[in-house]
DNA sequence: TGTACATCAGTGAACGCGCGTTCACTGATGTAC
DNA sequence: TGTACATCAGTGAACGCGCGTTCACTGATGTAC
């Protein structure tokens, strides 16, 4: 069973095509996303995938749903503690950036139409709205915590597809990160400062 | 040439062309838009579309030119004199309703891959734009108002698709304002008080 | 340890589909005289 | 006012494409004895 040649039984094709997926994405956007370019960055004939999902809507919840946990890691990673506003700031920098730099995988996560009922998928964005929610409570503990989530969600959501879509210049990174902080100043302005 | 008849010339099919693409966005969602189901809804050959655009992509600059036209409109009439941040407010609202109840145009303004050239587009964003700028300078008249007006359109942008893409529960409308008012106000907390 | 067999992951060919676009054409229109 | 003609908007058939999905199949695997 050399590495080399490629043996019948592939092994863990499930896997392998949702990372071919994630790759696919990563360089060619989410309109090249079809079963069938899948299937063939797997080095696997066309109806292979259906042993493993359903039709393309189930691999696109999939793909979705790994996207929504390398979101909350970025999102971590960014600040493992934030307590203060400009804690907050750095978070809500990380999901643009995270947007940015992934922009196909992020249009699969929010805009393609999905299964709403994928547990997986449904289980990732809950993880999302709370970390969101925990954040914004550490860093505005007298807020009106619930709402104010709901906003900085938003806002940097918006931010992040207003970019994606070209109706902010994103030309250079300096650029985008200059005019988050700026922005995420702006809105909560009386609370930052 | 009665009207009963239709006549080999059309008379003005690229207006015609325009509606029907309108027209399907509203009944059947932005994936179905296609230049063979926009010249069979005007009635029309599938070559007769050529005449008057370009490809695809130019029809489809067209709809998201009328579409900001309309987004304006909409806003302009939500508050025609916006003075307080609750005049705002209102606006703000009326962009997620916008987005709501018309979904299809809205992704295709926003969402769908266009022509950044097309100077009909171009302009019809700046409009947009330069509206909530002066908006927001009215209503927060002491504010870094450059910013702010970026973070109030990437807040109800990101409102609007959260809610579009099925992540904010958008059941009832009263819901939905319910929210957009207590988001608003929650991260614009110290200046709307 | 060896063999028979059930299981099932992957194959490859085919289906029907709707799409964007091009082509040579036809017929209505309007202008020059 | 009437006629010849250039223009060009719309036709209808065709192109090649990639897609999602299904099908009968084949060959590798692992288990029961």
């Amino acid at each position: 069973m050399s590495p080399t040649t490629a043996p019948y039984h592939h092994g863990d094709l499930r896997a392998a095509l949702l990372r071919a997926a994630m790759d696919l994405l990563e360089e060619s956007g989410a309109a090249e996303l079809s079963l069938r370019a899948v299937a063939r960055r797997a080095g696997v004939s066309t109806a292979a995938p259906y042993r493993h999902y359903a039709d393309r809507t189930a691999l696109l919840s999939a793909v979705a749903a790994v996207g929504y946990r390398e979101l909350a890691e970025h999102l971590v990673a960014a600040h493992p503690a934030p307590r203060t506003p400009d804690d907050l700031t750095a978070i809500a920098t990380a999901y643009v950036n995270f947007a940015l730099q992934r922009p196909a995988l992020f249009r699969v996560m929010f805009a393609e139409p999905c299964d709403p009922t994928s547990p997986e998928r449904v289980a990732a964005v809950d993880a999302i709205d709370a970390y969101v929610k925990y954040t914004v409570q550490q860093a505005f503990p007298d807020s009106d915590s619930e709402n104010l989530a709901t906003g900085v969600w938003a806002l940097v959501h918006g931010l992040a597809f207003l970019h994606l879509d070209g109706k902010l210049d994103s030309s250079t990174p300096q650029l985008v990160a200059d005019r988050i902080r700026n922005t995420v100043h702006a809105v909560l302005a009386a609370s930052v400062r």
